[in-house]
DNA sequence: AATGAGCGCAACCGCTGTTTC
DNA sequence: GGAAACAGCGGTTGCGCTCAT
């Protein structure tokens, strides 16, 4: 048999929150810490399913919280890391310091479609409106996931433009052949770049194969991380031209943002149980 | 002033991978 | 090892507000 259940259906409270429902989830929050929302609700004495007060705490009730309009800087990292990533409004949302996943979904549906409709590009393959209807009639969002291949390699394709480059990056991990033995990112984009300050170089290794593989390449053994290779720290250009940035606890949600030799990939670290690096980030619908 | 359309956003729903029993 | 709950995510809904008619 499994666990119990979380919270009585029947008897938990509905829609809009109460100020006095916020004071006391917030109060609560405050002395015992995030975390067990399972148990929350009823040690707080919320009238409220767990997952309603996760929810209210992280889209609304959060201190470190940015709240009002977004500046031209946030929107254009939104839309430039959506035409990396695609839906995946979490990975995005670690990316805007004190802005959540739900506040950029929605921000994207009211404002970024509309604004870059206007701008002649179609929202989901960030392509020319024209190009992009005779281009690709499935019109797919990009990148895609392609099926798994018989020799376990994975290929993910940024977009496919007419005239493009293919980029491949080979990995290797450590983990039973049977599971995955080799991921080959080949990364397709345009000749002509549409973000050329934005590195789209995939970078994807457990720390020790990164160091193994650049000394069979003879390379200097002083990469940058992935934030830096993005240009960014927190939201900000990052400078440090080091391997590991040592920024912690700057994501919002909390997430030790330390970088080691591009493993932190988009965000991929935070989510490693497994010896699968996160490897359902990657996966694009 | 009434009302209907459009918009923005908080909250809910349903799904998936992970964890616990 | 399997079943069931947990945690988290993306999609969708519904309510309240604004504005045009």
């Amino acid at each position: 048999m499994g666990r119990s259940p979380c919270c009585e259906k029947a008897h938990t409270n509905k829609g809009a929150w109460t100020k006095e429902e916020d004071e006391r989830l917030i109060a609560y929050i405050k002395s015992h810490g995030e975390g067990c929302w399972r148990s929350l609700p009823k040690a707080a004495g919320l009238l409220r399913c767990g997952k309603s007060c996760r929810l209210r705490w992280i889209n609304y009730l959060r201190p470190d919280l940015k709240r009002g309009n977004f500046t031209d800087e946030e929107d254009e990292l939104i839309i430039k890391l959506h035409s990396l990533l695609g839906n995946k409004w979490s990975l995005i949302a670690g990316r805007l310091p004190g802005r959540t996943d739900n506040e950029i979904k929605n921000y994207w549906n009211t404002h970024i479609r509309r604004k870059l409709i206007n701008r002649g590009i179609d929202p989901t393959t960030h392509r020319p409106i024209q190009e992009s209807s005779s281009a690709s009639q499935d019109s797919k969002p990009i990148p895609q996931l392609e099926p798994v291949t018989s020799s376990n390699t994975i290929n993910i394709s940024f977009a496919s433009a007419p005239k493009v480059e293919t980029f491949q990056e080979s990995i290797t991990f450590p983990v039973k052949p049977e599971k995955i033995s080799m991921l080959t990112f080949k990364e397709e984009r345009p000749v002509e770049e549409k973000f050329p300050d934005l590195n789209l170089e995939l970078r994807i290794s457990l720390p020790d194969e990164v160091d193994r593989r650049q000394g069979l390449l003879g390379k200097s053994t002083t990469p940058r991380c992935f934030k830096c290779s993005l240009g960014m720290v927190n939201g900000m250009e990052c400078r440090c031209g080091r391997m590991r940035c040592d920024v912690v606890g700057g994501s919002s949600k909390g997430t030790d943002m330390t970088m080691s030799n591009g493993f932190d990939f988009l965000g991929l670290a935070k989510k490693e149980t497994t010896s699968l690096m996160g490897f359902r980030s990657l996966e694009m619908k």
